[in-house]
DNA sequence: TTTGTTAGTAAAGCGCCTTAACGAGCCCTC
DNA sequence: GAGGGCTCGTTAAGGCGCTTTACTAACAAA
């Protein structure tokens, strides 16, 4: 699909940015509202040319033309009259052919295991791989993901748009991996690497981030909202107004090593006491082993008070309107979120906590490589 | 200046937004662009077309249609030649006549005085007010406002591009106050009030928030960063990968009725131990009063504790770059300051506190004047 | 004086959206 | 069942905005 580059810049779209930047041509309107089509039909299904001009406000001749080249890159067609709505003309449904089209994911945040799939545009996974990861790390595990990637992409059933890969470390905004200790990475441009040694566009965003995009796109997110993920450690990725938070270092998110108990257990940071300590799976774990049902749930209630507690002033300070766990539903899904829910209620305004939902997150498992696939829908079609 | 309202659009400036919102129009593009010429010349001084192309980035074709109408609005004008550059033809300088206009604003964060001013733009105060409120609120001091903004517009000695206000209270982006007990207002739309009465564009934003904006603009603050601002109560404001933060309920911000202590102080808003209760103005003087220096630093130090305890999660969350106080020097300028800044450095991981700043915010008392001419600055000439 | 370089302007062209106008196709009513 | 009215989608013309190309103006250096 030549056009794909082409659209790469039709992720930008209009915000609220407090220092202009970048200049603005008559072909970023284009991608703009050529991106607020494709948003509208990703979001709503197919829909009229009609029907399009009014939701974006464009007029029916600009939606025409926009979706003749739409159709002309086979990225929607036509799906038949749409009879009996009144009177007038009837008119033709068009939609986005999400099965023509497909994505490669990659999930990195397992230590020892990698994970692949082929998704269609909403997300559907048409192949599956894992690929054990052997201790791998630096070069030689990049030149691993990219044998993986290339395995994937050649067992797609339709032209691939591009790679979504979601890691662990902290990541920009180009994809490059700044740092991640345990896969040995230091500034690492791995996106641009790849993307040169694949022949398609390559996304790199951290795990997190890209789980948050993946709730947000296809768990039903709201616009200001963090999503915790728990696992091997602990991390979080946040969209507040919309738009996904990087922060100064591009490290927003880390959320794993605050210190939440004093004097407490030693991190794997070197620092005592971090979120990490207490939240991470194997914590849970180990905190609740042998306890019966009621002193487990005291434990994780307890666990429970900690994030309500550490969450409170970011709540307050973002007005978050929604909080979402991310892992194992057994650990995270009964007195832990109940007692993070009621310590939060206790610890913030009523203004502020009457509007929060703090709920599990709905894509389990599949959040990262969901959420990939959201990351290379934004940069390639517009779409989230 | 009949240009100002035709002018409002240009705030939009490209950004990252996740859902794309709006249309684009090909006059959208030229108010950017026209936002992005302001900007530079706004931030740094007089410069030639040429110069401004480089830039930009835009061509100097463009720059110059563009200064052309600047200089029609009289929003800019020729300084003359730049001798001696080296080879060619010396340049033009264009320069920003930043005196030509002027701003009004009012600081409603006082409960019993609101202070005005007309400053130029860029934030030099021409022209100062104050007014006692006695006890007025609700639609009474709704026309207290109107009539003092209408006396300050009356005094200034140059067109007026804007009426900037920042009040307490939750705010959203259109200026409708939601609620603010102290003032008696609920759900009152201030700024289209108060812009239908005066004839004049009206601004009106939390006073947190509106420092945070001050603080960035005139303070030289970063693209992430946190202003707490300590007085009567508690706020914050803050500026998140250069946007300015709302939250689900335009509440972002409110971090004073977070709870910091347990069992703690009664708080006016009927909970006990929000941060308020301690870090305030009048609850600071009252924990030191009658103490000798060392007693009184200790007790300081105990508060700044309990800040970077609170701050932590927030500043890791988002990766800030800069966290800000702003209020009396005496109390927040010292052990309180250097506690919370070593607490912080303690309890986030070094990833996170290496690149942040803890520091006093620059403007001081004028923050909220200042902050509300960047207010109109932004909405009216897209500058920041 | 000539040459080379840079600043600013003018003209032509292309992209993108809008308004205006039209044929196509269907419902409803007379 | 014929015609009016409505909606859909397209075509044509026009305005706006930026770019490329080409030009003149003004200066330094050779």
């Amino acid at each position: 699909m030549s056009s794909t580059t082409s659209a790469g810049a039709s992720r930008r779209t209009l915000g609220s940015g407090l220092r202009a930047t970048a200049k603005v041509l008559p072909e970023h309107t284009r991608a703009h509202n050529r991106a607020l089509v494709l948003q509208h039909l990703f979001h709503e299904g197919p829909t009229s040319r009609a029907d399009l001009a009014r939701a974006t406000s464009l007029t029916r001749v600009t939606v025409s033309d926009l979706i003749n080249g739409l159709l002309a890159e086979g990225l929607v067609e036509e799906l038949g009259v749409q009879r009996g709505r009144g009177v007038g003309k009837p008119a033709i449904l068009v939609g986005m052919r999400t099965d023509a089209y497909q994505i490669v994911t990659v999930d990195l945040s397992d230590d020892t295991v990698m994970r692949g799939a082929v998704l269609t545009l909403t997300g559907e996974a048409v192949v599956r791989r894992s690929l054990s990861v052997h201790d791998r790390s630096g070069d030689e595990l990049v030149s691993l993901i990219e044998r993986f990637a290339r395995r994937l992409i050649a067992s797609a059933t339709q032209p691939v748009i591009g790679v979504g890969i979601g890691a662990p470390g902290v990541i920009d905004e180009s994809g490059r991996v700044h740092e991640a200790p345990n896969r040995k990475w230091t500034d690492l441009p791995l996106a641009s690497l790849l993307t040169d040694h694949l022949g398609l566009p390559v996304q790199v965003a951290n795990d997190a981030d890209v789980a948050a995009l993946g709730e947000y796109t296809f768990g039903g997110g709201g616009d200001s909202m963090l999503v915790v993920t728990v696992g091997q450690g602990v991390g979080a990725g946040l969209v507040v107004d919309g738009s996904r938070v990087w922060g100064a270092n591009s490290a927003a998110g880390e959320l794993g090593h605050v210190t939440v108990v004093d004097d407490g257990e030693l991190c794997a940071c070197g620092r005592r006491g971090c979120l990490e300590t207490v939240l991470s799976a194997p914590a849970l774990r180990r905190r609740i082993e042998g306890l019966d049902r009621d002193a487990a749930d005291a434990a994780l209630a307890h666990v429970g008070r900690i994030l309500g507690i550490t969450l409170a002033p970011v709540i307050s300070a973002l007005n978050l309107g929604e909080v979402l766990l991310s892992g194992p539903a057994d650990l995270l899904d009964g007195s832990l979120r109940d007692a993070a829910q009621t310590t939060v209620a206790e610890r913030t305004m009523p203004a502020v906590s009457a509007g929060l939902r703090l709920r599990m997150a709905t894509l389990d498992e599949d959040v990262v490589l969901a959420g990939a696939a959201v990351l290379v829908l934004g940069a390639q079609l517009g779409v989230s």
